[in-house]
DNA sequence: GCAAAAATAAACCGAACGGTCTATTTTTGC
DNA sequence: GCAAAAATAGACCGTTCGGTTTATTTTTGC
């Protein structure tokens, strides 16, 4: 009624907000059942479209080998990706301390392994798990957004390091790979069991890692 | 020609062989590929066999509600589990030092984690993450396998904890948790990089972890 | 408000899915 | 060695897969 934009372009046109919506939905469907796992008959149920709805919402773009579920599935990794990214980051913003950041980090984890931005839990654990050895053009995404999560932690830690915050003896690289691998293993452990508690011992864990990143008698 | 056993019961009837067959192919392709992403027309592949070899050497027994292909992923996963165990055991079993098993444990994830026992990667990891939320049938053995390893490592702890080799401040079920955890994390990173150099970050915290455990002083 | 363009529904496609069934071959037990 | 039993090949089944096409409806730009 009102809001009809006579003399605004509209933010988004109709196909762009169809594209997110089947996006958004098949996130979710992706990130639990994994390619194969998910059917487009998933993805119409998910959405309330039909076959025209989706087919005509992608390809006509790039008219490459790969199919519209490919195209799908990527789009909806990067968007599942982002989604947990930028959540963490809300959180993490408005503290100035490095090792605040980090600690926040992991408690993040600790509050969302059992109910995850993304339903299904770490899009980049099940989607590295379900593409490293059968979908290359999906596992080049993971190890995209891998390094990016690596290195912006290794990022946060070097600058900590110039400011006095974090013992010059750390190797930066090694602590974020360490940082990430054992929250993804205790992550792992909690959805496995759907039990935080794993998660627990290894969030103590990561907290002690922290600590140690402090200069020796602070 | 020879040994044809007239006198004797032969060891393995012909459909033990060929079942046998059946689940040993089949846990790479399960292992590599997933629940959805293996077909029966894979497996027949693998094994050379036609459907009738396949469903015939399977069903028969309970007739449950399952359908050969779940009862043939169940059977991998076990073997697939059973082979990279024993696997382990045979390189830990001539070590007398607790401290000495688990540190060969870590070894021998290092060496492997590229070229593992299972093709794809850790069974556990690969099938926990595959199964969680789809296959309940699957989780449930996953959580039991998962379960057995945690608590065989914590039981050596313990015992270790009895002969004075680990400080008996240790919590056990802690350590246990943790330390696959960590393994668990750094194996998901080489998998997804192909590359072992991140493993050996883990690695070397792993090996820190084990040294942690000895009483003060030695 | 209306014509052009975009978005969508729905029928349709061939291929592959998991599974069954029967005829044939191979093992087995005596 | 031979009959009974077990194992296997392969045709067949209905269903679902991802994808295309065409007709219709809805947005869009003027």
């Amino acid at each position: 009624m009102f809001d009809r934009r006579p003399f605004f372009k509209p933010i988004m046109t109709k196909s762009e907000r169809t594209r997110h919506l089947i996006i958004e939905r098949s996130a979710e469907l992706f990130n639990r059942q994994g390619f194969h796992g998910t059917s487009m008959s998933d993805i119409m149920r998910a959405t309330g479209l039909t076959k025209g709805g989706i087919y005509g919402n992608f390809k006509r773009e790039g008219a490459d080998k790969k199919g519209v579920k490919e195209e799908i599935a990527i789009a909806a990794f990067e968007y599942a990706v982002r989604e947990v990214t930028s959540t963490i980051r809300e959180r993490t913003k408005k503290l100035t301390g490095t090792l605040d950041k980090l600690r926040a980090t992991v408690y993040f984890y600790q509050e969302r392994v059992l109910n995850p931005t993304i339903k299904g839990g770490c899009p980049i654990q099940n989607t590295s798990v379900d593409a490293d050895d059968n979908h290359p053009w999906l596992r080049d995404r993971v190890r995209e957004k891998m390094t990016e999560w690596r290195e912006r932690t290794a990022y946060v830690v070097r600058r900590a390091q110039r400011s006095g915050e974090i013992r010059p003896e750390v190797d930066a690289d090694e602590f974020a790979t360490l940082f990430i691998a054992t929250l993804e293993g205790g992550v792992m452990l909690s959805q496995l069991y759907k039990d935080g508690s794993y998660f627990d011992v290894t969030a103590r864990q990561l907290l002690r890692m922290i600590d140690d990143l402090k200069p020796n008698g602070l």
